[in-house]
DNA sequence: CCATCTTTGTGCACGCGTTCACAAAGGCAT
DNA sequence: ATGCCTTTGTGAACGCGTGCACAAAGATGG
């Protein structure tokens, strides 16, 4: 499977590591914003402090992708954001569909960081009829009985999906039967997808959540250690009540009474 | 500092992995779904199926918030959610504002998760006097002048940045010196901080990218391997020609002509 | 042409997170 | 009351990611 070096387990082009790649656009954008100010070349601790990492860890990086930089001298910017550029696949064009123009569908459309870099919103897809044919971002909207279509004859293989948490699973299996591999999933909800479908979620509500327990936390160090030991609730006993409330808050955590 | 059991470095409530925290929201949603389906007790097998993780990695992470379980039988839902929620700080009242209303803020403003789970919109704050007075989800979006008022009225320490990336880091300043001490960026920027505030990132475009990158990966896998040892555009020459190309395409890669 | 100085590329060690596998614990049936 | 059966809780091993620290590489000045 390696061609030459055999040292290291991977080859080197397909052993790049997850965290690397997450962090390659950080490092495309710092270099772009360079590029745009005609700076010729960047040194790893200049270009790791503008990404937001430390020098180590962007030359090691770097280093997944060869040997790009010139001793006692840095990296060349415009060479870099074209390796990086076409190491992240972004040197070609990527249709998109974003499926669910609701609020955050629109947002989507209209964010300027989707155009650039390589993705074009190929069709916005809706459910409702109501929103057929209506332009957002410029794009007319489509519904969502063309979805089939709309993949095919643009060769769509990245979809995007900003619908409820009811219909995402649903929206997800048309999308993947239609032959997109790659989802980008903003609806609250685990999508099950076969093998060979790369999902990737992002959740709003999760990360305020997580902000939250730091908050807590925060506040927590000043004040003395509450009693944590002794459960407020009555502890699971052997025999559970079942507890018939059919109206319990829905979305809203169901705090116990205490 | 720690109560009882010592045979653990960290104390108990304090030494949960970040790892950990980052998955107790999905925990939390899955079994807010099987509390409203009535529910009463599920084994870490099921939860962890619905969560979309596996079943050890479940138990271990609940192992750090002590013993919750029942041998033989499983997790008592209704304790769980209130343990977990306890946990996250979602059994108090987060005020959050929203800085940028575009469309994205708007999406941001209108986002049900938002408002579930302990949050509450405090207030929408934009720069645009023409946007000052105009509801958006219910709120009337206020002037950014209003900024340290509203955060110090309302005992805000959560603030969102949906602004534009050029108002980015000013904004973050004002929410910190305000007395904001966690923030949530959706503008592609990074944030300087001072010691003491969290910043979560949450980066459409980066995520996109990481997309396309496995998806260029599973393309490629077919085709015969394309020489990548031949660098396509010019090395990195000693001398470099600075290039001065100030309509370079903005926020567009810049790819470089061969 | 040589010495010096800067900056890269990377070997190595450490720590965190994940996963396995199993003993302990408790319910349940008889 | 006793034994079986299910499921938790966790010790231990493994692998990945991070950061240190330094040798190699190359530019630059004399």
């Amino acid at each position: 499977m390696a061609t030459g070096r055999t040292h290291r387990p991977a080859t080197r082009s397909r052993g790049i590591p997850e965290a690397t790649v997450a962090r390659l656009p950080l490092y495309l954008r710092a270099l772009t914003a360079l590029s745009e100010r005609s700076v010729p070349t960047v040194s790893s601790e200049e270009l790791a402090s503008a990404a937001g990492v430390n020098s180590a860890k962007l030359r090691k990086d770097f280093s997944y992708l060869g040997s790009y930089g010139t001793r006692g001298v840095g990296y060349d910017v415009e060479y870099l954001v074209y390796q990086i550029s076409r190491e992240l696949g972004l040197t070609q064009d990527w249709p998109v569909v974003i499926v669910g123009i609701g609020n955050l569908g629109a947002a989507l459309a209209n964010y300027g960081g989707f155009a650039s870099r390589g993705f074009r919103v190929a069709a916005l897809i809706d459910a409702d009829p109501a929103m057929s044919g209506k332009p957002v971002a410029g794009i007319a909207v489509q519904h969502a009985d063309e979805l089939e279509k709309i993949i095919s004859d643009n060769g769509v293989s990245i979809g995007v999906i900003a619908t409820p948490a009811g219909s995402a699973q649903q929206v997800c299996e048309r999308l993947v039967a239609a032959g997109v591999t790659s989802i980008l999933n903003f609806a609250p909800t685990v999508l099950t997808v076969p093998d060979g479908v790369d999902v990737r979620k992002v959740d709003l509500s999760i990360e305020l959540q997580i902000l939250a327990f730091h908050e807590q936390r925060k506040a927590g160090e000043e004040a003395p250690p509450e009693e944590e030991t002794a459960p407020p609730v009555a502890p699971p006993a052997a025999t559970v009540k079942k507890r018939t409330d059919p109206g319990s808050d829905g979305d809203v955590p169901a705090v116990m009474p205490a």
